[in-house]
DNA sequence: ATGAAAGCGCTAACAC
DNA sequence: GTGTTAGCGCTTTCAT
């Protein structure tokens, strides 16, 4: 069975309101409508007279071209795609603010689609959006392989954040940023961390797994691995509980979302952040700033993923906006940002004797169940 | 001059992929295109012998309709635009949510753009989405009375949280919420309060002032407004400084960020929320049950007005879901949620002296600065 | 430098 | 029931 999801339109029934098209101007300029489109589109073809006429005639009657009858013609339509696994998770918000933003900037409109983490919807909406867009940009992908593989062969795509030979994508460099949050725990004396997984078949889950086990080898530091957990703040909630059972000084969160979590979930224990243990998210949404404490996390370039990602799609459909180059992964850089989740373990306070006996005030663990 | 925002198109170089018209349908299932036409779109009018045939061959060739020729004809397109203000505001992806969901349910496209807060772009948003839409939803614009005035003559428009007489919108009832908040501090013994006012033009600011006034008069309670002040957290932060010089004891943000921005500054203070002051949010963005403590705040129907927002619209449009009614403004209650920033007043237990003894640690204000 | 005309893929009269 | 056909508004040869 085709699935065509018509809208149920009421048909012919249409704006009181006659739109004007470029015959009314080319009319009105006394000339062809070939001339009027070339007017508008490459003026530098006509004769100035002429081009200042239609202008006008063009500006009087308020033209608009139709972009509809011009797609059909041109088979662009200067529309570009965009699908989110969920607009409620605040990370996809800000790609797609990046995509918005330059989109827009391109002269493109933007059509936006959330999949609800459904990679049969990923397909389909692809296949939806279909004719109406030059190309698509699919965030997070849930799809598989070979769903991915099948969506590109019917469109332009871009992926954000996932690697795919033969398909052009934006990645994020989580390694670095993993780097740099271990180097900074090791530093300051944790020697056992548990890391809070996100799902586990998610592409960046796997990429942050796989940064964290590299940076903790090089570091000597103990894992100890949990989860998977759902990517969110009850993700989290669950993930604490079990987390203060491993012995570890030091969390890292799959991702903010989950950081937040866990944060609140320790401090209801009674147990101190960053004192009795420390906590490292990843993202760096909005509320990691602004949460008490506020969060140390790996910083992703959301927005600036967003507009890579259009500017490598307009790469492949041909339209090259200067700061494009021609790779086919872009790789964004991560970066931690320190602020007040992270600290000396309570451990190796004691194990070390050092410094001055002013330390923090060695609380154990307040009154909180248990 | 006529601007009209050109994508730099590579023309006529399109896809190596040949597209399937109706016409190869056709051929293949020897019938003519009208059929075809009819097949997909008023099935009962065919033999059922030969819509199936029509629709077998259809799916074989996995043919997809080109909408841009449709609407070229039909004048429809199945797409809805949506214009916010700013993408960062977590209020609004709340409302896309519900757009895009709704929208899709009805077999619309959504066309997003961000307007940045600017009531000229929304204007030219318009513009630009014009022919590509059926119609537009406005979200708590920036723009004049007259320029939405303007903009609804052009395209069919349905507004959210701003009521403009003529123009179809969802509205939220703020001062059911306002009423209940005020209400809730009440009881709890308040009767100094400070309104952390949002920008004085928004719409949302005036109708929550509106709501307020009403409300604190009708409970007997002094009300000092302060600001306006940035709807954001750092807004918040600017605002909890002057709010504690004002004696209140419970202060009612223009919304969460701001709300999360007081809580945050009142705590770095030493001031403890709710101990030493109450504070409540408007909104109720997800960060709102996620921050310690927990915000008690005024929940918006985000995610139903989008949804409200698209029904209304394809009413507009001629397209009636059974769920909308035709009334031209919608209104959507608000809600008091009750979490842990509200509490009784610490003048108030004093001044009463009633009950038990054992009420709250009766600290007065730690060592912040002042 | 400009115009005439042929469609792009589809729907909607209108025939039969 | 099904086919024929005239466009929808635009771009783009091809003439001139």
């Amino acid at each position: 069975m085709v699935t065509i999801a018509y809208p149920n339109h009421a048909r012919g029934v249409r704006d009181n309101v006659v739109a004007i098209t470029i015959r009314d101007v080319a009319r009105r300029a006394h000339v062809s409508v070939a001339t009027v489109s070339r007017a508008l589109a490459e003026p530098q073809l006509l004769r100035e007279q002429t081009r200042k006429r239609v202008l006008a005639a063009a500006e009087q009657l308020a033209y608009r071209p139709n972009p509809a009858a011009r797609s059909l013609i041109t088979g662009r339509t200067g529309n570009i795609g965009i699908i989110v696994p969920d607009l409620d998770n605040p990370f996809y918000p800000s790609v797609l603010r990046g995509v918005q933003a330059r989109a827009h900037q391109s002269g493109y409109a933007v059509l936006l689609a959330d999949s609800g983490e459904d990679p049969a919807a990923e397909e389909n909406l692809v296949h939806t959006m279909g004719k109406q867009v030059d190309g698509v940009i699919v965030c997070a992908p849930f799809a598989s392989d070979a769903q991915l593989a099948r969506i590109a062969r019917m469109t332009t795509l871009v992926l954000v954040n996932r690697r795919l030979s033969g398909i052009p994508a934006v990645l994020m460099d989580v390694a670095r940023g993993m780097r740099q949050a271990i180097g900074h725990l090791a530093a300051l004396g944790h020697h056992r961390l548990a890391y809070l997984s996100g799902p586990r078949q998610a592409w960046s889950n796997r990429e942050r797994r796989r940064g964290l086990l590299a940076a903790a080898r090089s570091h000597r530091i103990q894992l100890v691995e949990l989860g998977p957990f759902e990517p969110k703040f009850e993700g989290g909630i669950e993930a604490a509980d079990l987390a203060v059972n491993t012995g570890a000084t030091a969390l890292v969160a799959y991702n903010d979302m989950m950081a937040l979590g866990a944060l609140r979930r320790l401090v209801a224990r009674g147990i101190r952040v960053p004192e009795d243990v420390s906590l490292v998210g990843f993202d760096d949404i909005l509320y990691a700033a602004m949460c008490a404490p506020p969060l140390t996390t790996v910083a992703m370039p959301m927005e600036a993923a967003g507009r890579a990602a259009v500017d490598l799609l307009l790469h492949q459909c041909g339209d090259v906006p200067p700061s494009a180059n021609a790779q086919l992964h872009q790789k964004l850089a991560s970066t931690l940002i320190i602020r007040a989740t992270t600290a000396k373990p309570a451990l190796a306070q004691r194990a070390s004797a050092g410094s001055s006996a002013a330390g923090p005030r060695a609380r154990k663990r307040s009154p909180g169940q248990e």
